[in-house]
DNA sequence: AGTCTTATTTGATTTCGATCAATGAACGCG
DNA sequence: CGCGTTCATTGATCGAAATCAAATAAGACT
């Protein structure tokens, strides 16, 4: 973590609407606030490893996080990608165990940290916090639930094409930005590099067209149907 | 649902032991017990559909809860098992949302169900419900990014090798049962049944013997290498 | 602009596991 | 005990994606 600090007015600001304090009552969120640090990483800068005591608890504020775990020689499985807002799951080990992952900034990122012992202790009298807590893992528990099926049940085009259909909310032609490198997106969907591409050569012949980050979808129906 | 009952005698001892309610205090378990009711279910039985308003919390007292996502031609994909003392994640939906996927009966089983709304309310005045239920959540997800990764990164006899290796705690020559029918186990590991049954013979040959559920292994470390 | 580095695409090959088909084993039940 | 149904194994084939290798494109930084 490159510089550490208390939060600032914007810091505080995109806290508050982070998916983890946005429900939670003004007392809890000043106790949280006031243990809130602030850390800005460089890309490929580590949070956490796999197997490390676990003390600390993530929030990202700005930028992606990449959470992955190891085999034992060296490959890498992406589990979960984390975005603005995001409280980073993996690291909700609130029994004092250790973490079960590794998590990595994939962009230059901004990142709040809250000791782990000290959210427990207010959760603890706290019951919202642990409510938000238990929330929030919910909704990660089902979105592993739908990669883990969505593995299984889909092929490197189909997962793609689900992708697409998630960002884009319209139901009819649009345009817009992936949000980081097909290659983080190509861990997201358990796919490797060349898969990725391939399936958007593929995706080509209906109505998906790809320019760098720039995708264009044609026929939302024609991509449900693939 | 075959019958609904008070919790008896030793459906109370089941459900102290259980993983939700283990960890909490007097209170918090005495106002669980009051709304928990027991159902014994037949095999092939649904808890619950995914897309379904979730309503019920549910817990394996004993038996076995497999739960699985479907995909519109009506392929399934297995994301988790449970067993005795198991939370079922799948139905912690403490937003008033929807099950995101199906649960059924592996096996005749009883189950224990809480009314959700009181669930939510009980834990919103009693942090260390709410705890718990974070606590089993973070558990779950674990297991899930366990399985995540494991898909990617490992073969169908390597995945078959480690579920044998976390089954004997041991670190020599052991025989257990399979706690469950092999078609499971495959659905567990996400395997095709006839992939399980290839993997136990290619395992054959690093140590490891079955016949129906009892399974011998030899040589854990062999298996560790496989 | 030019260079260096990193990302992405494309091609060729190979491996793994799903699927289809058929046989054999196990188990529940009358 | 024998019958029937469900479960497990084995064989053959097929398809999808990983991997290896190489070429191309895109960015970052002087």
């Amino acid at each position: 973590m490159n510089r550490l600090m208390k939060p600032g007015a914007r810091e505080r600001e995109t806290l508050l609407n982070s998916g983890l304090l946005s429900a939670l009552g003004v007392e809890s969120v000043a106790a949280m606030m006031e243990i809130a640090a602030i850390g800005n990483l460089p890309p490929r800068q580590l949070l956490f490893r796999e197997g490390e005591p676990a003390d600390m608890l993530h929030s990202v504020l700005s930028g992606y996080v990449r959470v992955y775990k190891l085999d034992p020689d060296g490959r890498e499985a992406d589990v979960e990608l984390y975005g603005p807002g995001d409280l980073i799951g993996a690291s909700v080990v609130l029994d004092g165990g250790r973490y079960g992952a590794t998590a990595q900034a994939a962009e230059p990122s901004l990142i709040a940290r809250f000791d782990l012992k000290r959210v427990r202790d207010i959760a603890g009298r706290r019951p919202d916090l642990a409510m938000a807590l238990a929330n929030a893992l919910t909704g990660q528990l089902a979105r592993a639930f739908a990669s883990l099926a969505d593995d299984r049940l889909h092929t490197a085009p189909q997962r793609v094409a689900r992708y697409l259909l998630a960002q884009c909310p319209v139901d009819k032609a649009t345009s817009f930005r992936l949000p980081y490198q097909k290659s983080l997106l190509a861990g997201k969907l358990g796919l490797a590099p060349e898969a990725l591409s391939r399936a958007f050569s593929m995706l080509r012949g209906h109505g998906v067209n790809v320019r760098g980050r720039l995708v264009h979808i044609g026929d939302p129906d024609a991509l449900r149907r693939i």
